[in-house]
DNA sequence: GAAAGTACGTGGTTATTACCACCAAATGAA
DNA sequence: TTCATTTGGTGGTAATAACCACGTACTTTC
C-alpha cells in the first residue's frame, strides 16, 4: 500500500508516515479491486472490516424480500462505509454495498483494535475505545430506525422493518421484541392506523401475524 | 469518587480499579447534585463534559421557540447523556436535560481524551480516536435526522427543523443549507406540499422567507 | 370467577400529504 | 439579448393516515 495514497484520509489523521505506515500494517489493510455493478457487501453478511473508497465509487442500497430496490446513499473516493459494522463485527449487515464504477477498494480491520486495546492498553485507550463502542452501538440503532422511518406510507415502513429481521433471523417466520402500541412508536405511526394496514397486508398475501410472531408469505 | 460507584458503567469496562481511580483524575470526573426539576444542560450551550446519571434519572427535551415542548427520552441511573456533544466538545446542544429527580451526575471530561491522544498515543490510539470522532459525528448527524423527521406533519418538521438552525445561529434570521427539493428530503417529504406549508406558514405570521433566508416571526 | 385493566382491531370522519400537470421567476449559457 | 434550464410555487385530486369512539378478547388481581 501506498502511505500516499491514504495520508489525507480522516482515519489516519494526526499520523506520522512512519505511523501510517505501522497501522496499514497492524490493520491489515488490503486492497481489492471491483467491476462496475459488483457487490462488496450483501445484506445478510457480517464483517469485521470496513471499507475505504481509494477509487471509483460505491453505492449502499436495500434490496428487500418482495423485490424493491432503494438507494440509501453514495460513497465517494476518499469516504468510508461499513465503519459501524466493522467495529461492531458482530452485527449482520441491512444493505449492500454495491460499486457504482469501476473501484478499488482498502479493506482495513478494525474489529480487532478495540479488542486487542483492551488487553494491552492504559486507561486512556480503554477509555477511549469503550466510547467508541458506545457510539457505535448508539449509531447503528439511530440509522436503522431512521430507515425504517423513511417510507412513506405505514405498509413500506412495515415492509422495511420485517425485512431487517428476516435477514437478522433469516427465517419468513419472524417475532418482533414489540408490542403493537410499541411498533406503532418506532414506525412513527398511529397506532390504530398500523392495525388497519396490518389487515390489509394480511388481505393482500403478503404476510400473516399472530400477536407478535409475523409470518412474511412466499409470493 | 467511590470507584465502586462506577464500576458497572460501560465506559469504565475492563479497568482495574486502580485504572479505574487514574481515569477518574484524567478525565476530571466531578460529581454535582442537582434537584428535581433543575437544568442540568440548556439548549444553545456547548460542553466538553458528558454526564453519567450515578442516581435519580433525568430526562432529554426539547423546548422550541414556539413553547412547544416535546420529551425524547430519560436516562435512568447508571446512563450517560451528551456523549456526543462532549466528544466534540463545540458542538451546540439543541436540547435541554432536566433533572427528572433529585439526582446525583457525575460530568466526564472527554473531550481531552482524544486531543491529547492524539499528541502521544501510538497509531492505535490515534486510529481509534480518529474512528470515534467519525462516529461522533455521524451520530449526530442520524440523531438531528431523525428529530426533525419524527413529527408527522410537515408543519412541525419545518419548525423543528427551524428551531434547531435558530438555536444554532442565535438568530430569528436563518440562512438554510439547502433549496426546496434538499430541504423536502431531509425532512423526507415532498417538495410541493413542503411549498405550499411553507406559504400557509407565512400567512399564519409564522415565519417570512426569501429563498433559502428565514426569518422567525415574534408571535 | 368476577371485576378491572390492557391489548388489539374496526368503522367512520377529517385532516394532511402525495402526486400530477402546469406556470412563473430566476439563472445561466451562447 | 435570447433561449434553455433550473428552481420554486399553485391548483386540483386521490390516496393515506390521524383521530375518535367503541367493541372484543385476553390478563391480572383480589
Amino acid at each position: 500500500m501506498d502511505v500516499n495514497k491514504v495520508r489525507n484520509t480522516v482515519i489516519f489523521n494526526g499520523m506520522t508516515d512512519g505511523e501510517i505506515e505501522a497501522a496499514l500494517k497492524g490493520i491489515k489493510a488490503s486492497e481489492k479491486k471491483y467491476e462496475k455493478g459488483e457487490a462488496i457487501f450483501l445484506a445478510g453478511d457480517t464483517t469485521s472490516r470496513m471499507g475505504l473508497v481509494l477509487s471509483g465509487s460505491v453505492t449502499i442500497e436495500s434490496n428487500d424480500v418482495w423485490g424493491n430496490r432503494m438507494i440509501l446513499s453514495h460513497v465517494e473516493e476518499g469516504g468510508f462505509f461499513a465503519e459501524t459494522y466493522g467495529l461492531l463485527g458482530d452485527e449482520i449487515m441491512l444493505v449492500d454495498v454495491i460499486a457504482n464504477a469501476d473501484s478499488e477498494i482498502l479493506f482495513l480491520t478494525v474489529k480487532n483494535l478495540t479488542s486487542k486495546v483492551s488487553d494491552e492498553g492504559t486507561w486512556v485507550i480503554k477509555a477511549v475505545s469503550n466510547l467508541l463502542s458506545i457510539s457505535a452501538q448508539k449509531n447503528l440503532m439511530l440509522s436503522g430506525r431512521s430507515f425504517h422511518t423513511s417510507p412513506k406510507t405505514i405498509r413500506d415502513r412495515v415492509m422495511s422493518y420485517l425485512n431487517s429481521l428476516y435477514i437478522k433471523q433469516k427465517s419468513r417466520e419472524i417475532v418482533i421484541p414489540f408490542d403493537r402500541q410499541q411498533l406503532a412508536d418506532y414506525l412513527n405511526v398511529e397506532r390504530t392506523a398500523l392495525s388497519k394496514e396490518l389487515g390489509k397486508m394480511r388481505d393482500d398475501g403478503l404476510i400473516s401475524f399472530k400477536k407478535n410472531r409475523f409470518t412474511i408469505e412466499e409470493t
